[in-house]
DNA sequence: ACGTCGTACTGTACACCGTACGTTATAGCT
DNA sequence: AGCTATAACGTACGGTGTACAGTACGACGT
């Protein structure tokens, strides 16, 4: 006797249970372990159930991300466009760090949907509203997205090492291992690249670096 | 007739052998399609073998990634600091361009190895050179570093949407569905987006936004 | 010239994965 | 009550990484 499951019945499931419980796998167990066939186990229904809603994993995915981006920052109202800015990045990195597998999905697939384009929306219209042309709204708005998306992506990236001991030691190891005459610079700074990697005073610096650019560009 | 390999001689396999094909792979069949499997059958060997060199994939992708960092960018010597600044964050760029496939393996795995410090010493030196204190410097490193990786990461990300004609098709569709009313500023600013994605123009921008809050801060 | 020994490669096997395809049974409509 | 559209199912295929045990070959001491 297999533990036969008794047949699920219909219409127990749906795309928002779905994205749900898949957000939930992703969180509990990490992005990279979460299969499709893991999901139907969670939600007690057999693997091809979830092809009735979502045409493969990709799509999926998507789905996800667009559900996670749906959190993101609000612009605050009534401020100066820099503090602005900084706030929207700062929620989209905060969004990212409250949910660390946003980082892989935003780097895997291209954005596409309403709740991205509402992010979009938001940072543009700031930038319009303190008098960029169109063409340094949008340059702007790429590499702020594109700075806060890879800077935070590597702040979860090293922060997973120093949760796994025994890569955070191998990488410990190698860093003391290397010759203080051939990366003379590296050595002395050990401490510095260590001390200052990650961290929301990291961020701020090159978020502040990229608006005092910005502001002096801007006159 | 299964057409039964003969058994492979002995020491034909090298460590350096197995990244330079692995790195073949990877560039002509795409990094997501990479496989144990696949490269052990280009060596004409069974998968097995490769795990003589390498404990498992993810140590073979540090080995190529290192690989490939050892193609990195030299600083230009005799320069005033911003140039050498650039000229190092865009051979960084092109290095990813040229190889896609870095882009996939920085992000997915931290930085270690004699190669990746080589190119840390070379922007450190820089810095410290120019007179950045310590900390300044460690910080500066590590946004342009995460700066670097974002932009060209996001760039090839797009590329490849770019050549995938269905794919890039579903996009457009989706960006010209979107109601002008509740995203006046996205599908105004449509155009300039589209064209302002990627290129070295926008890498530039973003890289001199950079350069130019660094001066400001530096006096 | 000849054993012998370490090890580079092999074969088999396992536990997974995504998903194509065809089937079945039930929720809701007539 | 009967019908039908479709949600969930079972099975199967071709793939993955890699554990573990076996085998034959290159090199080396005699």
């Amino acid at each position: 006797m297999p533990a036969v499951r008794p047949r699920t019945p219909r219409n127990t499931l749906s795309p928002e249970l779905i994205v749900r419980t898949a957000l939930d796998l992703m969180e509990a167990k990490g992005t990279d372990a979460f299969s499709i066939r893991g999901l139907a186990a969670e939600l007690g229904v057999g693997p091809m159930a979830i092809y009735t809603y979502f045409r493969n994993k990709d799509e999926l995915y998507d789905a996800v991300r667009d559900h996670l981006m749906a959190l993101g920052p609000e612009v605050p109202a009534g401020e100066p466009w820099p503090d602005q800015i900084r706030a929207v990045c700062r929620g989209l990195r905060r969004l990212m760090l409250q949910h660390p597998c946003l980082a892989q999905l935003l780097a895997g697939r291209p954005l596409s949907g309403h709740e991205t384009a509402r992010m979009a929306e938001g940072l543009l219209g700031v930038l319009r509203a303190a008098g960029f042309d169109a063409e340094t709204s949008a340059r702007t708005h790429t590499t702020l997205f594109t700075f806060v998306l890879g800077a935070t992506s590597w702040e979860i990236q090293i922060a997973a090492e120093r949760r796994n001991p025994e890569a955070w030691r191998r990488l410990r190891a190698t860093m003391g291992s290397l010759s203080s005459s051939e990366f003379p610079t590296v050595v002395e700074l050990a401490p510095e690249l260590s001390r200052t990697t990650g961290g929301d005073e990291q961020f701020d610096y090159g978020l502040d670096l990229l608006i005092a650019g910005l502001e002096q560009t801007h006159h």
